[in-house]
RNA sequence: GGCGAGGUUGCAGAGCGGUCAAAUGCAACAGACUGUAAAUCUGUCGCCCAAGUGGCUUCGGAGGUUCGAAUCCUCCCCUCGCCA
């Protein structure tokens, strides 16, 4: 391994935009030590594998990940396929899902593509923690356990609320964090990476390596960011997440979407904007809130698309909501004119709502119906104004479905 | 192990023999207004149809009582608390 930048220049890098460093000088001391002997920090991050899309709010970290990496340091991204495999029972009696080594290694190869665009793979390892929590025996695992107290498990908001609740706690949920700081232990890590909701968890793991013998690892705590509601964190299961690889469209439009008070933590957090730039975009977010965001997602959408790709979906943008015309990209489908749930009759044609459900816009007749009766369905630019509708047809015909102002589908019948 | 309290439609939370597909709030969806923002107003929010003082399936699970059960009884599963 080369040389390190000198450790002032490592510590500014690394301390922009993250939350908190604990214990900032520590991790002083450790660079200073990798710096003198030439051994680069191991860095880890956890990343559970039952969500195999990230998003921008994985991006925070991850482009600190890279910040690491640039600066010569070896970084371990933990695949917690293990814990995937045991399934998560916290969220009351909803089983999480099992995932079976197939489609663990399906998602380990989808991070991959999905890291590469913003890590360099080259020079980073993905372990699953399989490799170490597996082959824990019950002796081993209760060594584990006796590295920590159930009063200072509690001491977690999460757990403590919930205890304070009267809700139920499984132990196996209190394993789970014991289970992280084991991966720590397993890769002597230096430093680890999480949101702030992770907290916890990654203190933990000071306290479990220094009684496996090991220097504790520094917790760099990043920024939570808010997903497109404005209210909660960015998370698939509340599906208010921009994924780093759906397309630029789509990246442009949600933005388009997310409240006003959410512009100035986006443009901190999601774009690559610093110092100048960074306050003049803050300064028109306060005074053109608009233009702030129309420029906003054209960031994003030029950071994992490039410019051109960000242009065409801003032109799509404005074709689709400023000028509400149709646009020429949907999802496309083939419905055969004998399905059951289109009623097609020769002299009428097909039911209206029917090809709503055919076509997956709807979830229910019922639904569909509604939706009619609420003028929110359009066929070929046409309203449907009643429920009992027929629309004439033929075998090969093509029709493009409207629900609601943002969801089309271009049928073709069969 | 003993005693007590609970499990209701996405969430929270009413209901405690018929008038309950189940109050209310949140979320969601749709319409109006707009900047695919916020706020606001309106409507919808189990499923099915020939759309009606219509039919069917839901209130942890399985049985039972009753003309009729989310509501009563029995057993089982799960959660919480107190005691051990």
């Amino acid at each position: 391994m080369g040389s390190f930048p000198p450790v002032k220049e490592q510590m500014d890098e690394i301390r922009r935009d993250t939350a908190e460093i604990v214990p900032e000088e520590e991790l002083e001391r450790k660079l200073e030590r990798s710096r003198r002997t030439g051994t680069p920090l191991i860095v880890k991050q956890g990343f559970d594998p039952t969500r195999p899309d990230l998003h921008l709010g994985h991006a925070v970290s991850l482009r600190k990940l890279h910040t690491f990496q640039e600066l010569g340091h070896d970084v371990v991204f933990v695949l917690g396929d293990y814990t995937a495999r045991v399934g998560d029972p916290s969220g009351r009696s909803e089983t999480r899902p099992r995932l079976t080594p197939e489609e663990i290694e399906a998602n380990a190869r989808t991070y991959e593509e999905q890291v590469a665009t913003i890590l360099d793979l080259s020079r980073s390892r993905i372990e699953p923690n399989s490799k170490w929590l597996a082959p824990l025996d019950l002796a081993a695992l209760l060594e584990l356990t006796s590295t920590y107290t159930v009063a200072r498990m509690l001491e977690r908001d999460d757990f403590a609320n919930r205890f304070a609740a009267q809700r139920p706690i499984s132990v196996m949920e209190f394993l789970y964090p014991l289970m992280q700081a084991f991966d720590s232990v397993a890769l002597k890590a230096d430093v680890e990476l999480g949101g702030s909701d992770q907290k916890f968890n990654l203190l933990v793991a000071r306290t479990v390596q220094e009684r496996y013998g090991q220097e504790p690892q520094v917790c760099l705590i990043m920024p939570l960011m808010r997903g497109t509601d404005g209210e909660q964190k960015m998370s698939k299961s509340y599906d208010n997440y921009i994924g780093i690889t759906e397309n630029a469209e789509q990246q442009f439009g949600k933005t388009m979407s997310i409240p006003d008070t959410l512009l100035a933590e986006w443009f901190r957090l999601a774009t690559p904007l610093r110092g100048d730039e960074l306050d003049a975009a803050l300064a028109d977010a306060r005074t053109d809130p608009y233009r702030a965001k129309r420029s906003l997602a054209r960031l994003i959408a030029t950071a994992y698309h490039g410019g051109e790709a960000a242009r065409a979906a801003e032109e799509q943008f404005d074709l689709l909501f400023r000028r509400h015309e149709v646009p020429d990209d949907m999802p496309e489908l083939d419905l055969a004119l004998d399905l059951p749930a289109l009623r097609h009759e020769p002299d009428r044609g097909v039911w209206a709502p029917g090809l709503f459900v055919a076509a997956g816009l709807a979830a229910s007749n019922s639904e569909a119906i509604r939706l009619v009766d609420q003028g929110a369905v359009s066929i070929d630019g046409e309203r449907v104004a009643d429920r009992a509708a027929f629309i004439p047809v033929h075998p090969g015909s093509v029709l493009v479905l409207k629900r609601g102002k943002r969801q089309f589908a271009r049928v073709r019948l069969t």
